[in-house]
DNA sequence: TTGTACGCGTTATCAC
DNA sequence: GTGATAACGCGTACAA
């Protein structure tokens, strides 16, 4: 069934045929009744590639996750949240979705090439952006259209991105440490190669340096990863923190862990404060304090923003911060 | 930059650089040459919708999710996971992935709707199939290309799927139950809407019957969820059972819980058995007893069975069962 | 308001 | 081996 077959069954021609698919006003009210209901009983649909070989749009997104070991599974639901709120946006607009996720270790090279090289959707959404990315390079370079979930490492007046306030955040948390008397108050860092972690560290040094209590030996580089939490949190230990700040919940559990094993308490000993707000924050004891943002808001925002960039809509580059919330439990002395 | 430009610059006709392109064997080996160069050069890649167009195929697989809430996100990487294998197997046959996630309380026959209407991908990967699924059913009836990742609801033997042995893995899991001495054995299943959740129902069955320990008030109908496995084991406790089998990991964590905040010991008053060796297995205290399966290979497997169903080097139907193997930790007195 | 005719970038089918 | 040329199914400028 083709739009041709249509056209015949409604005695119109196939131009008409087409324009009433596409809202075209300059139909009459009668041809349109009869396009409609023939596209009704033969549940037509138009050949996608026949119309974005002529309209240059396939109304796909792509979404690039470059990096999948111990991230997009395991115990951070980071990303499936994303796709979710990725998802109802596309689903909204009527696009729809390709994801590509990177093999276990696969270089940042061969994953750019693949997904640069495959030129189905009319524009991506970029996630875990490093330093030097050669996805990102690319596609700055190329002039070719997406959007970025988090601050982008470089051209951050180039680039549209969603985003949220991690300095502000990173500061609010530390505040909230010092506000319940800690004075050693450490930092295992997020992956400091993506601008979230460098911009965690940035909050957090600021804040404890105006209170006078920044310590750069109770500064550790880490990751996004329970057993950086673990390992780092054991080096820190001898150094006698009564205070950690992690840049993310996943660390933070690490860290809990560690604390435990020590034979600390939390927070009695070590107060914790994570961030993202994942779905463990709550599942271990005690519950973790953290900042909240809401991944899938994050998600639907930056879908939206791209399809919005490909329409015309909205200019390029556009930036948006989403808000943060500081979320106070048991592991800095709230209550749960 | 079009094939015909390609063409061109390497002085032959359009359909020569096609022949290059596709591999045709009927190409002198100087045009070949000279075509690949500019190619090269020129980083040309073929439109994708031109080609879409004649070949009617366009090379990218749809994975449909129709449930996410509890599921996706949260506790549980079975998705993840799969998509990673899904990932894997598309990339090495150079095809792509459009992921299509139901809303978060979507009705199903809206999200069947939305799928079966696009009609970018090839063929489909269907994932949590329920009985009387409309877009199960609107796959088999209109004889549209797709693959499962569990045993279907209906129509067995005219469905492709990859799935595990649930019934025999079911079986291990209770057998082990009854080695270690324990005779009130209860059953919080999976959900029973999912042929998984049915099939480990009756290897559960079948198993305790044979042992003479079938005591039907034991088995508690639930779902893939913690907060199912904490509410039902919550009723199941009064009946004093000496151990339990669920249908998920998620569910035996809540089970766990249940039975701690009940004052008693896992495992020595209630021993638990899980399902699907999840991550959160050997995060919890004690580690879970479970039944491992890889669901990446299940992914992975699915994904590459469904291309070659599409390229024809499969006859449809076509089956593959997944190996399991049951892990003993320290939920039934194990290690760990 | 409607229809005709052309073009989108490929692959497939022919002759040569 | 190679090169015209006809599809593939749709959108749209232009003429009517």
């Amino acid at each position: 069934m083709k739009l041709e077959d249509i056209a015949k069954k409604a005695k119109v021609s196939r131009s008409t045929a087409s324009r009433v698919i596409n809202n075209d006003r300059y139909v009459s009210a009668d041809a349109r009744q009869r396009v409609l209901k023939v596209i009704e009983q033969e549940q037509f649909e138009p050949n996608p590639a026949a119309r974005t070989l002529v309209t240059r749009r396939s109304n796909i997104i792509g979404v690039a996750i470059p990096q999948t070991a111990n991230v997009f599974f395991g115990d951070n639901s980071y990303y499936p949240m994303l796709l979710q709120g990725i998802a109802e946006a596309v689903n909204k607009s009527d696009h729809a979705m390709l994801l590509w996720l990177a093999e276990s270790h696969e270089v940042r090279d061969v994953f750019a090439k693949r997904v640069v090289r495959h030129r189905q959707p009319d524009g991506l959404i970029l996630t875990s952006v490093v330093d030097r990315d050669p996805l990102f390079e690319y596609m700055v370079k190329h002039n070719r259209s997406f959007v970025m979930v988090e601050t982008p490492p470089a051209y951050a007046d180039r680039v549209s991105y969603v985003t949220i306030d991690n300095v502000g955040a990173a500061a609010e948390a530390t505040r909230h440490l010092i506000q319940i008397g800690r004075k050693r108050i450490a930092h295992i860092t997020g992956q400091l190669t993506i601008q979230d972690g460098i911009d965690r560290l940035k909050g957090f040094r600021q804040t404890v340096a105006e209170a006078g209590l920044l310590y750069e030996e109770l500064i550790k580089p880490g990751m996004f990863a329970a057993e950086f939490g673990y390992r780092l949190m054991q080096e820190l230990i001898p150094l006698r923190p009564d205070a950690v700040f992690c840049g993310g919940d996943t660390a933070a559990i690490g860290a809990i862990r560690a604390i435990h094993e020590a034979g600390l308490r939390v927070p009695d000993d070590i107060a914790v404060v994570g961030f993202d707000d994942l779905d463990v924050a709550t599942k271990i004891t005690p519950a973790l304090t953290t900042i909240r943002h809401r991944v899938m808001d994050i998600g639907s925002t930056a879908a939206r923003l791209l399809i919005d960039l490909l329409d015309g809509r909205l200019e390029h580059p556009h930036h948006f911060v989403m808000p943060t919330e500081l979320v106070i439990r048991g592991s800095t002395g709230g209550q749960g």
